[in-house]
DNA sequence: GTCTATACTTCGATAGAC
DNA sequence: GTCTATCGAAGTATAGAC
């Protein structure tokens, strides 16, 4: 049948799915999101992710959305809250999705779908912290022509992005160096 | 039975199935790395794989040796043949290894064997380029009060292996003005 | 030392019952 | 609008034949 009926977007039971489905996302790996284990984790029938998620991929990419909407949410209020150079640095560090990010970048990298989707969301999250970090350093004095934001904006995501993939896999060296030479140059830049 | 017998290493047929895994393993991820598909790429038997490595997992900790290996040798061949900074970053955004690396990193993710390898690679292979990056900042009259070479180190590594992860997706929002940051800030390093 | 016959488990997905 | 019965394909691994 081309047009196979699909669950209601504010069931409880789809919720209860999505929940499993990023809980065994996170602590198993993507491989074992399959519509058995994730009906299982839920207390549900199998065939129950099929009816709400016509297939895997559309599961993923609810999970992928309900996260990322969330946290692109939290990013924007907690900047409005301190738009500071050390904030920003910290957000970047401190939030724990590490792991999350591994998954979905793994699935992306074989599924066009979700590699679409995750840049889009890339690029809103690149433009909105691109605005924060402008700002942060116009106020310390550093002009474009020093360090233009995107390039501060780049090395900041690369350098946090692979400090918490390292430790995630347990590879250690040289982070309490890199980690004392960021904040004491954050230090610098703020008070002049 | 306990001690099942196992494949020679060096035979042609263990080989071939290297081979095959790892091209799918870059193709179509990891979770397309079964006995079945791996055996029918290398058009043998999906039983053979059993018999040359015990488990999936031994597979892919071959997978991984037989090319980290190459990887190391292959980096230390161009560091004796030329030691200068733009060289070290040629070679690690040159190395179009990114495929392979989010793959093993997923893979890490959830398995201990696999993971553990992954940390000791990952451990020469900063040791070998913190050589070579120190030597290459003295050269260039960089003191290490002003930037750490394991800094330095860290900072490349995180912006190069960003680079080509977001390239892989799709992702190129100020790709292009901070490869021009770099490349300018070490020509002139590298005058003086 | 090399490979095959075979067992058993789990997978995604659909058609149809309530 | 919600859920279940069921299918065919694909998964890992072992025991035993050459």
């Amino acid at each position: 049948m081309a047009t196979r009926r699909i669950g209601a977007e504010d069931s409880k039971t789809r919720a209860q799915l999505l929940d499993a489905a990023e809980r065994l996302l996170l602590e198993e790996g993507y491989a074992a999101v399959t519509s058995r284990r994730v009906a299982a984790a839920a207390g549900l029938k199998a065939q129950l992710v099929h009816y709400y998620f016509r297939t895997m991929d559309d599961l993923f990419l609810a999970v992928l959305r309900r996260r990322a909407d969330r946290q692109i949410e939290g990013f924007e209020r907690a900047i409005a809250a301190d738009p500071s150079l050390r904030n920003l640095w910290r957000m970047n560090t401190d939030q724990g999705g590490a792991a999350f990010t591994i998954e979905f970048v793994a699935l992306a990298n074989h599924r066009k779908a979700i590699k679409e989707e995750i840049a889009r969301y890339a690029e809103r999250f690149r433009a909105a912290q691109l605005e924060a970090i402008g700002a942060a350093l116009g106020a310390g004095g550093i002009s474009n022509r020093q360090l233009p934001p995107i390039v501060a904006l780049l090395l900041m995501t690369g350098l946090s992005q692979m400090l918490a993939l390292e430790g995630a896999l347990g590879i250690t060296t040289g982070h309490r160096d890199t980690l004392k030479f960021v904040e004491s140059t954050i230090a610098q830049l703020e008070t002049g």
